[in-house]
DNA sequence: ATAAAGAGTACCGAACTGGTCCCCTTTTCC
DNA sequence: GGAAAAGGGGACCAGTTCGGTACTCTTTAT
């Protein structure tokens, strides 16, 4: 079904999140702590955390430890693409193989003819993706869709075809 | 990271496979049989049979039962695409979620602006595998290179980034 | 000094995936 | 007509991955 993970879907949610956040608040120095978007976003919070730490290892999102501390974009929501939170999460964008782990390449890559195909392949996918910003995803989002109380977080994604 | 399920992998070079087998001997009539295409691209027999019925199903192969029976492509090569094989293996191709089977619907679907942006990406990706035909796909790949004679087969995939 | 908060890491259970097996039906060929 | 070849359709198993949790350590504000 070529999925997305939820690691990575909980991180689009959660830096759509801090995109609204900021952009409520006119530009950085506020920050939310793992809790807050937690909380905001219906993420299990063990696992937001999870996920935050990754992100700001990435370089997405800023932290400050301690007490009163958090996380902030680490940019503007505008210079944030979904292609990057999803490398950062769910590594590499590709249709993937190949690249093993280890020993890694293709013994007549040069020769392959189809090679170009999946990088086309790839590249179409990186490209729609890189396409979209964060300030795009967090454009006019309903903060009740966000936190769906009582039942389930609602799915932002919709399936097409 | 986004990957194809080895059903998928393994469809898509069989499939290359019988490609370049109707074209070595123009036109159809002449079937290969799932024990062929097995040895052909060194996939574990039982395997290859039940993707081969899976694509029989999808109406991109043909097959014949019987003694001498086998399969064929169901249209011309470049009349199939990669993104039709890998749908009917791996079902649809969308950055999924919100599909989650049985109940289904997005209770603010007809609110969410997110919902364009991942229709523009899911379309973006489904575009890409479409604009790829087996033809292009089985262009003159070495027949060495479908069967790497004693040790694992090679893929042909290439990641990318 | 204490409490709040992030950093890092180990761990668990459930789901999915790759892969195998078995039995049934169809068809050919002797 | 019967045996063998081949596909059709499942059930089933095992290993890996993934979603999720827990625990300990470091940092910092009050």
């Amino acid at each position: 079904m070529i999925r997305l993970s939820k690691i990575a879907d909980y991180g689009i949610v959660m830096m759509t999140h801090l995109a609204r956040e900021r952009r409520a608040s006119g530009e950085d120095g506020n920050q939310s702590s793992a809790h807050e978007i937690a909380a905001a976003t219906a993420i299990p919070p063990a696992m937001a955390s999870k996920i935050l730490k990754l992100l700001c290892k990435a370089e997405l999102l800023r932290s400050q430890r301690g007490a009163r501390g958090g996380y902030e974009l680490a940019r503007d929501a505008g210079a944030i693409d979904v292609a990057e939170i999803i490398q950062a999460l769910d590594g590499p964008i590709a249709i993937t193989a190949c690249v093993e782990d280890g020993d890694g390449d293709c013994c007549i890559e040069a020769l392959c003819p189809a090679r170009t195909n999946w990088q086309k392949i790839n590249g179409a996918i990186r490209d729609a993706l890189a396409d979209i910003s964060l300030e795009d995803m967090a454009q006019s989002i309903p903060e009740a869709f966000m936190l769906d109380a009582g039942q389930e977080r609602t799915r932002i994604e919709k399936v097409v075809e």
